[in-house]
DNA sequence: TTTAATATGTTCGATATCGAACATAGCGTA
DNA sequence: TACGCTATGTTCGATATCGAACATATTAAA
């Protein structure tokens, strides 16, 4: 639904602006830095699966995405990759651009479908050097981001299927901006570096407590509170560190 | 060894310039840039288990160790903590300082004691400010270690405690330049967040191919190579990476 | 309507690690 | 020398997840 507001919405060259307050870390900017990106990026819609960088490749873009989330993967080996972060409407990819590299520190895929404002790297650097603002917050992004990842390394580590589930469900929530989403088992599956069985019997097992409901890859989480008690604290503490870090 | 002979060498605005090369990251720098460092920062003896800064309490100082390593942990709770980087002397501890804010992404404890420079945040701020070369330098640097907490984070979940304590050892060995330190089980135990039986399970089987040799806290690398084999890929991607972005 | 493709459900033995003890050995100190 | 502290060794049942199948159900296409 947000998907085709959206895009009904984008003429060239008219009301961007609408759509622009739909990235959290963009409604965060002041409004000239606001139209200094808006007037460079371009709105683009990226599909499920779509490879937009990884290790060897460094990223050609930046992007901003509206309603699309882009997972970022340990490695490309399929069996043995995990994320190690998602990117969505409340941040960007390619913050890592301000160290002078596109260089991702894994595999970056558009895990769910949309619209995201893309820049090249080029006048993304370009921006971020002229505009100390712009680059100061862009730059508590980044070391949020980098808190996130270790916060991660440690939940992967330590966290049961079911918690870790119950924490991404809520991440990915968050990231559309919706409690009902398309994503198969497999997915989540490859997201969390587990084999589908375990994901399968997590979900059973919060779908039978009442707290998501899914059918053939379409998710919708029920009980916001029950999958906030269900899942890890580390969703809690990284939205935490955001709104302190991040958001003002 | 090194120990001695660095603070045997250490007289106060004399010749400190021999012990800095024995940091790979200043050794790295111009002349006059690691001069510029050097006037600034002091020489100071790091103790093991000394906390250098948490997620609460930024860091107060940022450290180019010589001969000391300090961990960083996910966390601050013993048993639920995992160490997701590694200091020593290849790098530095507070790069992310870089990013205007010295909030480490964990606890940083000196596992290994010893000598390192030190430097007040603000001196360092005011000086990578100044120098373009260095903090384009240092941010490279900065770049590296987020890519190698990602790839930390794939590590910890995908392989086992025996090839990861490989690995370890190897990076501890790389840091404070010795094939011989002191570290007890239980330390490699924290570092890796798993129980201390599996480290000694672990070690007892290195030993037993001959690979390491180990006696109440003092552990000595016998075999590098067959280390080598023991470990996961992760070790020579991570020092090949270093090699390519860090070290010109 | 039939068929194929895909998503989910279920089972089962194997294995790594946990969690919790308790035992032994080396080293410093009284 | 005797003592106590600390580091390492060893055992054992419990558990989460793996790895590999195969089964069923839903949807889309022919």
């Amino acid at each position: 639904m947000s998907t085709s507001i959206g895009s009904s919405l984008v003429h060239p060259n008219s009301t961007p602006l609408i759509l622009a307050p739909q990235n959290r870390l963009l409604r965060g900017m002041s409004r000239r830095d606001l139209n200094c990106i808006l007037r460079t990026a371009k709105l683009v819609q990226l599909e499920a699966g779509t490879i937009l960088g990884n290790k060897d490749r460094p990223l050609r873009y930046v992007y901003f995405p509206v309603d699309c989330y882009v997972g970022v993967y340990s490695s490309d080996a399929a069996p043995a990759s995990i994320a190690v972060t998602l990117v969505g409407s409340e941040g960007m990819l390619g913050s890592v651009l301000l160290l002078g590299s596109g260089q991702l520190p894994g595999t970056a895929i558009v895990v769910g479908g949309g619209t995201a404002w893309r820049m090249s790297k080029t006048a993304f650097a370009a921006i971020v050097e002229k505009h100390t603002a712009m680059r100061r917050y862009l730059m508590r992004y980044l070391h949020h981001a980098i808190i996130n990842i270790a916060q991660h390394a440690g939940c992967s580590h330590f966290h049961s299927i079911e918690a870790r589930l119950a924490r991404w469900l809520l991440m990915i929530s968050d990231r559309v901006g919706s409690d009902r989403f398309v994503l198969t088992q497999q997915t989540l599956a490859d997201l969390l570096g587990v084999q589908r069985v375990g994901v399968t019997l997590a979900a059973s097992a919060l779908q039978a407590r009442n707290v998501i409901d899914y059918r053939r890859g379409v998710i919708s989480l029920i009980d916001r509170q029950g999958l906030l008690a269900s899942a890890c604290h580390c969703y809690g503490i990284s939205e935490a560190h955001y709104q302190k870090f991040v958001s003002k």
